[in-house]
DNA sequence: AATGAATGAGGGTTCATTCAT
DNA sequence: AATGAATGAACCCTCATTCAT
């Protein structure tokens, strides 16, 4: 059934079995404390042959990086057109699909080797903002965008608002990968139920009459401040 | 007239000198990457000199960051409990101080250097959250949480509500040490107006009274919580 | 026609030209005067190499030590056992067979390694004695005992008799790798010539009979020893 | 009554105690291993002071070696002239009172000092060898050919005798400060009993007639091998 | 004379990268 | 293609020596 010889499933996955391992272990570790011999390792491959598949350490951070982003850009954007219905609900929507696949995933790496690594590396900075930020706070702030327009949202400035609701997330992923991977305080924040909060505080903040910002959520009920 | 021999006068500054450099390069190119001998240079000093102030570059991090800490306990507990009046204004005026003296000094630069080192020397961890973070939540949460009491804010989950309100604090001062530093991505974002708007917006997500520039709102009831 | 590599072939035999490399320049210069990068560059190699082998400096010390004295152990213990004849020709026999092999060989010099080394290095010392002292004694001191026990030797303290004949030899050894490497002092003695003379004047303070020109002995009495 | 003040006794002293931390150290530790600023502080004085008094750590050296052996040349030579009785008596109280003065005082030392560092500083060879070693075997030589001349000793090769006889006490030297000042090895000799047995052992070789060798202890008894 | 802060050459060790196998 | 031995530049840290005080 499989005509593909195992060698050569094998050859094939090896690129992406190195920016694997290289994205865990940068993320871990950093680039410079990473050694390219451990992320070989972690391939299940040789030092020598990580240099088969990448000229340099450098250039396998790049690739490690706009691997992950090619990934982010996606979807959500079309979702925006074609929906109908509140615009709260949109947002949870969009938002919390991108933040289930991203947070849970090795992806949510990337966030703090870019912060991490672009000081060392400024072209990182540049397809990062083109990959990532602008297209990120373009579909959330035409979503925004589309709540005011439809007399939803109050008259905000949009990119504020963005930031607002996105910067949290981001910042959970870094914390995720830094004081979060500390032993004594891996279970400070509880992120799924922090970001859900967040998003329901914004919306709030967001709504033009408080009564539709609960529209999203029909069957909830009063919880409020309960730690 | 000067009683005090230069000798001995500078003997008394290096330490802060020291720590000034080391700060500045460690957060610029991350503490791997930093060599001791560019801190000492920037110290104005040869490489021997920095380790008669501290034994190992590793010490010298751990300085660092623990001096930056130190530095930020301080301040707004007391200022809470005195303060009169609306406690919207407290929290504006409490964050804002806050934000003026941290985002434009060089004090902004220790997130991204802990963020970024912590995975490497665990120990960082226990004392930023004993020193930053813990501090830092508990005088915005007893803000938040005179709001409720006072009934000016509805019943949220106070951690929720401080995360919110900080996260994109803390995150910006790691973009300003990241992407924010590398020439073309300077202006994205104007810190301080952000933070206004950002605050002004969290305010309105969590009052009671619209007053502000919202609809009347009852009781708050229905929540969307359900996960 | 050779199945074996030589990048194989060198590879076994790195260690060995390591070892043969540290031990001339440690006895030659001292360990500590001694750079990690001659060592290298004697046995052939680079820097970088001599770390594939061995992990340290230190390391490279003990080794080179265990591995001379490793190959001292060895011989004479059966021979004494089975020889059959006077046992003053045996341990001649003994004694030269041994300063033989290892005068002349670079492995004389352990000796001074081992003199000036032990003290930053007290493990050596446990190694020392236990592989060349304690057997080398041994073997000394059980031929000692069969001419005693034979009645050819005088009954005198085994030990004692084994230090006055085997401590002149060592110190042969110190002094060839110190005064006697430094160009005035090269002819100062004949060490073969020595220790052959050496030997013969013990076994005459050691025989009972009166032989080879001294005057019959009776059982001794009379011990110029009281202090 | 001391017209001296302490100050100018202090600084008049400085030298030796600067030598004599210097000896300990360099023996202990080599000369190279030991910081200068370790022996400035046994002497209890800083850095720079020692600097005051010898311009260079390798002049320190020098100096050490220089001092204690010229303290050794000494005594003897003149006693040797003006003995009369037998001379094996000369000779073993020649032995022992130079064997006090030195094995249990620090200039035991300048042996193991000597030995590993002549290679690095050959100029320590020829002071050395012309203030101890020759001046040394010379009054020893003096002593055994006395012997042959008068009949008491056998016809031997005085050098060969001398080295017979001095080699081990030398390298009891250097064992208490290498070997023996490691723990475990304290106690494996007990160096006076030794060296006495030594030169008994060495008496009854080198004597035309037995009975000769007993003369200077007259009131001695049966010893031999208890151990 | 004495101090000890400062210097900077020097040496141990690491690791990205190359290349013979 | 894959390996891993070898290289050597680079970096942390030490310590003899200097010199302002």
């Amino acid at each position: 059934m499989s005509p593909i010889p195992l060698r050569q499933r094998r050859k094939e996955a090896r690129p992406q079995e190195l920016l694997d391992a290289a994205l865990a272990l940068f993320v871990e570790k950093g680039f410079v404390a990473t050694r390219s011999e451990e992320v070989a390792a972690r391939a299940g491959v040789s030092k020598g042959t990580l240099y088969l598949y990448y000229p340099s350490k450098e250039e396998l951070l790049k690739a490690v990086i706009r691997q992950q982003l090619s990934s982010q850009i996606a979807a959500g954007a079309l979702e925006v057109e074609r929906y109908v219905g509140p615009t709260s609900t949109l947002l949870v929507e969009v938002l919390s699909r991108w933040w289930q696949g991203v947070f849970d995933s090795p992806a949510s790496g990337v966030f703090k080797l870019v912060i991490t690594e672009v000081r060392g590396f400024p072209e990182i900075a540049d397809f990062y903002v083109q990959e990532v930020i602008e297209p990120g706070e373009r579909v959330i702030g035409s979503i925004v965008q589309r709540g005011i327009d439809r007399g939803e949202f109050r008259k905000l400035d949009v990119p504020t608002v963005v930031h607002s609701l996105v910067l949290p997330m981001v910042m959970l992923c870094l914390h995720k990968h830094s004081i979060g991977a500390c032993a004594q305080h891996k279970h400070d924040i509880d992120p799924h139920r922090f970001i859900r909060d967040h998003i329901e505080l914004m919306l709030h903040g967001m709504q033009t009459s408080p009564t539709a910002a609960e529209a999203p959520r029909p069957a909830a009920k009063a919880k409020a401040t309960a730690k």
